[in-house]
DNA sequence: TTACTTAGTGACGCTCAGACATAATATGTT
DNA sequence: AACATATTATGTCTGAGCGTCACTAAGTAA
């Protein structure tokens, strides 16, 4: 048989196929904390639950997995984040009623600022605390999918300045380093942290300050390298 | 509508849903090179083509995406292999022929000595020279999920041992080293490799010894948790 | 002017990777 | 038995960069 006969003949609904979807972990910094967007439930199953920003492909306008998960996010925020990654894929069938379900997680970051209009004008999206989250009923699997988000961005904060996503432009070094403080759960001795900035070169002085008690703080935005550069050494806290 | 009516409505087939499959890049040393095992398709689309194992979800026997990649592995090397990790999903509306496809793809590490008999004796499934890949037309995108498993490999060589996961038991320091060497593609500072795998504490020295030529060398098996070890510094290579 | 607060620097020790000389232990050759 | 050779393993120095903490800088408030 040619290939073409083969698709000729090829039935798409001839096999059962699993349910797919696309979920994101959003995470931005707001309040001196980290702050997750979620999404409340409109329909079956979980309904009225809060979970993850995300569904269903939709193949007439999602060319790839990132186009459908940005159009998702875009759906809630009306931005495109500046930072998203792919987090993980889980697939079992037991995490959906309906049957074998599987949802590709990105990690994404973006300023409060960006969206805070858009999130605050609509009641079915909401910034949570991420403390807070640890402490409701979410949808399906999706707190395990938010731990596992702020894992790995909790590693990030060791070798690499991606939680400067999380910040609106442009912002301070010491607000910079206290993303990275409230992710580790620790303090980071402020010297080893403008060394290492200093090195990575990543950081764009904009020239302006600014003043809130104390000596004024130089502002910065991040180079457009910032996503994939690593450090050579992790902090060690 | 309570979730009850929903669910006995919810008719699985009602929405067009996008091809689902589960393939992997599984890597091994032997003959002083990394070598990949690639299975020659049965089946159209790209039918003669060498490509990844992988293929669909059995919903019959598959309870997660973990243990549908391990079935397809277990059916060409007969046995599981001793390390496993998500590489990426890859979804587009390009990559198949037959619409909207999404893989999910896996990075494995096994001994060559493991499976050489299966694998010998059937003729579909061979191990390939890494080098050599590179050369010959791969079935779908696999080539480029290769690359990108190759190269998060690399990575792992810089922070982590677990590239001796595709050494057979017991193998000697040198070989290890070799593995990263070659994974590197630059030679490593023998005194620098020692020095770490000692402080990381994840080699069982077996008391063996192993002698080919010069003084011999001990024998050492790799304790379990060097999946997850990660050294706070890099190699600089 | 002084106290207070926050931003940023200087200087020293420690850990660990790079580099390379040296020792240890096997085989093969004479 | 002595020696050459190959390979494994160790000793030691240097340097990069993080931890620590004292100190300086630059603003506000009393």
């Amino acid at each position: 048989m040619t290939e073409a006969e083969y698709l000729a003949n090829y039935d798409p609904k001839a096999f059962k196929s699993q349910l797919l979807t696309v979920d994101a972990v959003l995470f931005t910094y707001h309040d001196q904390q980290l702050k997750v967007l979620l999404v409340q439930r409109s329909n079956h199953p979980f309904l009225g639950f809060w979970g993850l920003p995300g569904g269903f492909i939709d193949e007439h306008c999602d060319q790839s997995l990132e186009e459908a998960v940005l159009r998702k996010l875009q759906e809630k925020t009306a931005v495109v984040p500046p930072y998203i990654e792919q987090l993980c894929t889980l697939g079992n069938r037991h995490r959906d009623v309906r049957g074998w379900s599987v949802t590709v997680c990105y990690t994404a970051l973006m300023s409060y600022q960006a969206c805070q209009i858009r999130i605050d004008s609509v009641s079915d999206a909401k910034w949570w605390p991420l403390a807070d989250v640890l402490q409701i009923p979410l949808a399906f699997d999706h707190l395990q999918l938010i731990k596992q988000a702020r894992e790995r961005l909790t590693q990030k904060a060791l070798y690499s300045l991606v939680p400067g996503f999380a910040l609106s432009e442009p912002f301070t070094l010491p607000e910079l380093q206290h993303v990275h403080e409230v992710l580790l759960g620790k303090p980071i001795q402020g010297k080893s942290f403008r060394r290492r900035v200093e090195q990575a070169d990543l950081l764009i002085d904009t020239g302006l300050k600014r003043t809130e008690r104390g000596r004024p703080a130089n502002l910065y935005r991040l180079k457009s390298d910032t996503a994939s550069y690593r450090f050579l050494r992790n902090l060690e806290c």
